[in-house]
DNA sequence: CTATAGGTCATTTTT
DNA sequence: TGACCTATAG
């Protein structure tokens, strides 16, 4: 058993030997975390923990998937098996399936997608007849969420509105609680809460749970929240084996509740816990370290840390200022391409991150016009396309006769007589007697102003799906899916949407794409029903975006600097370092520039080797130019203070003010420190 | 019901 | 600037 300790510097083996008694590893980027938490979890194994009593929790499937992978590398399959590893939604969707009754929920109960939110909380909205200029719903839907990761509950949050627009999102969170219920579905956030709820107040559960999970692991602890912390606190207070990784350099995710405040605090929130911290950066150049740090050491409130290159010096960090993002991009784009020329690249060496997807704009042209192949990630998911999510709804309304988001949008694709009175009509209806329009056409009697033979046509088309969802499709999940399509016309309706006949078989394309994901989860799971796959589908992003083959290729990747969090690259080109951009204007006026400057180390930690670091002195913003000044990161990464002439991002004084004017930053092209 | 034209509003998005 | 939504006419 030693020799899983092999290749490990000190502090990793100090870390992986401390498996009694809570344990916080401060990782910095680059320092083999992943490593430390498998090994560490190995070690566990080897000292005698059964696997079934350890747990160790994620926050993204993709994560979950290369931990158990690697666990089993070191264990084998059999007992890597036996871990729990998962996402805490994951975690969260089956234990609630399995205590259904104490969390007072219907076991079928059905994940609420994003899409789902929304309806719900439109006819939230709608219900308390607020117009869509009082409050936004998406903006609603935001606050609502940002509330539940705060482990707020409507009538605390409307105890605390501060204004008209508070108390509106506060009542019309209550209806979209209602909303969700009556459509037997649950939001990612309830989950979590629900979880809570239940672990906090069934002791003879909780106590459960604390006995089966005796070790308890949590990666990228910098981006738990408060429900996540409590299903922790609760989960793991009694045997307190409870270690947590994270960086909180890397907490980029506060506007989604995280609390770095978790991480920070931990050795209060658990006496006596041990803090490892590594230090030791086993990806980057020493250039490319020194700047992370000279960036980082900015922010007053973080765990004192620093990281040190393993390697050597490696080439300066190059600047280089554009006159405007056309000229950013091609200079970019030219780099690229010339380096690949020349051989002393390929494409997949190279990423270019920025902060805002509005930014790919230029770069993506850029690389068009030069025949440079990219691959953007993060875009129009393939589940964005109208197709998939036509399928996807009569799928759900299969699984679930409940689910209205669902049932409306395809009330009428294909087109069955329904139209908007007729909409209007269920709505006003059902609004009245506080239920739900599947309730409403399940009951079969008549509706006011509703033609008899489009209600009629509307049972049909609601009873066929329930039939069809009735029985469990098991290993005939593919089979049942093409009858539901068939049931419904979806063919024909393609057809007639697509004349062109190249653009309907594209389109049909996707569609098959949903019975090609389909067979892959038959062939996965050893238990496959339709709500299983559903399942999947919306609590995995993952298979959503990997299962493209785009990744692979040669090619230059794109994306923000928030999809960039764990990766790495031998080129890196982190483009946009201007005010107002990284940091965001918008993150100025509301005080976060400390995430801001996160999100520049992040960045700037992505590179293995090579680091460029672009700005342009202007910028077109919403169809005008604007100038821009180099960010304030930019400066802090080479010691230097900005000149006179400087204009940070800040605060405008009135609603729209425009953040900068003056002269012009001098530098054409100079290395970083 | 669908096609078009104006009006509005612009971060980040693990699940 | 341009994507997206809503009101309006056909």
């Amino acid at each position: 058993m030693e020799k899983l300790l092999q290749g490990l510097n000190p502090e990793q083996r100090e870390a992986v030997v401390t498996i009694q008694g809570p344990l916080l590893v401060l990782a910095g980027a680059g320092t083999g975390k992943t490593r430390v938490i498998t090994v560490r979890i190995a070690w566990m194994l080897a000292h005698g923990v059964k696997p079934e009593n350890v747990l160790a929790m994620t926050f993204t499937n993709k994560a979950a998937g290369e931990m158990r992978e690697r666990v089993a590398g070191l264990v084998g399959a059999e007992r890597a098996k036996l871990l729990t590893v998962g996402t805490f939604h994951a975690f969260c969707a089956r234990f609630l399936r399995e205590h259904a009754a104490e969390a007072g929920l219907s076991k079928t109960f059905a994940i609420a997608d994003e899409g789902d939110q929304a309806s719900a909380l439109r006819g939230a909205l709608r219900e308390l007849a607020v117009a869509e200029a009082a409050v936004q719903p998406s903006y609603a839907q935001s606050r609502i969420s940002l509330a539940k990761n705060r482990l707020q509950t409507p009538e605390s949050f409307l105890n605390d509105a501060s204004d008209d627009r508070e108390e509106l999102i506060g009542r019309a969170w209550l209806r979209y609680e209602e909303r969700l219920r009556r459509s037997n579905q649950l939001d990612f956030d309830d989950l979590l809460v629900f979880t809570v709820r239940v672990l906090a107040s069934k002791k003879a559960v909780r106590e459960k749970l604390e006995e089966r999970f005796r070790y308890v692991s949590v990666d990228e602890y910098q981006d738990t929240n408060a429900p996540q912390y409590e299903i922790l606190r609760l989960i793991a207070k009694r045997h307190a084996n409870l270690c947590v990784v994270g960086d909180d350099d890397q907490s980029i995710y506060g506007w989604r509740g995280a609390d770095v405040q978790k991480i920070l605090g931990f050795e209060k929130d658990f006496k006596g816990a041990k803090v490892v911290r590594l230090e030791t950066n086993y990806r980057s150049t020493r250039q490319v370290i020194s700047a992370a740090n000279a960036v980082i050491k900015n922010n007053p409130k973080r765990h004192e840390k620093e990281l040190r290159s393993a390697f050597g010096e490696g080439e300066h960090v190059m600047v280089v200022a554009a006159e405007d993002e056309m000229a950013e991009a091609d200079h970019v784009v030219r780099e690229i391409q010339s380096l690949v020329r020349a051989q002393r690249a390929t494409l997949r060496d190279f990423a270019i991150l920025f902060r805002s997807a509005v930014q790919t704009r230029p770069f993506e042209a850029a690389l068009r016009a030069r025949a440079v192949p990219y691959h953007l990630v993060g875009g129009m998911s393939f589940f964005d396309r109208k197709e998939v999510r036509d399928v996807l709804a009569y799928l759900k309304l299969a699984a679930n006769p409940k689910d209205e988001s669902a049932l409306m949008r395809v009330i009428n694709t294909p087109p069955r007589g329904v139209g908007k009175t007729t909409i209007e009509r269920l709505l006003e209806v059902t609004a009245a007697k506080q239920e739900g329009v599947p309730d409403l056409l399940q009951r079969g009697e008549e509706v006011d102003g509703v033609p008899p033979p489009v209600l009629a046509g509307l049972r049909a088309f609601q009873a066929n799906l329930t039939d069809l969802g009735r029985s469990d499709p098991g290993k005939a999940l593919v089979g049942m899916i093409s009858r539901v399509l068939e049931t419904v016309g979806y063919k024909g309706e393609v057809e007639r949407n697509y004349p062109d006949k190249l653009e309907c078989e594209q389109r049909w394309q996707s569609v098959m794409e949903v019975l090609n994901f389909a067979e892959n989860y038959v062939r996965r799971s050893s238990k496959p029903t339709l709500a299983g796959f559903l399942e999947e589908l919306t609590l995995s992003a993952e298979d959503r975006q990997d299962s493209d083959k785009e990744t692979k290729g040669e090619k230059v990747t794109l994306m923000t600097l928030h999809a960039a969090k764990g990766l790495e690259f031998f080129r890196v080109y982190l483009v946009g370092l201007e005010e107002g951009i990284l940091p965001h204007q918008r993150a100025v006026e509301e005080g976060s520039v400390e995430e801001e400057r996160r999100l520049a180390y992040v960045g700037v930690t992505r590179a293995q080797r090579f680091l460029t670091i672009t700005w342009s002195r202007s910028r077109s913003k919403y169809g005008k130019r604007a100038e821009s000044f180099a960010s304030r990161f930019l400066y802090e990464m080479r010691n230097e203070t900005p000149p006179k002439e400087w204009r940070a991002a800040e605060r405008a004084k009135e609603r729209g003010a425009a953040p900068t004017r003056g002269a012009k930053t001098k530098r054409k092209r100079s290395k970083a420190r």
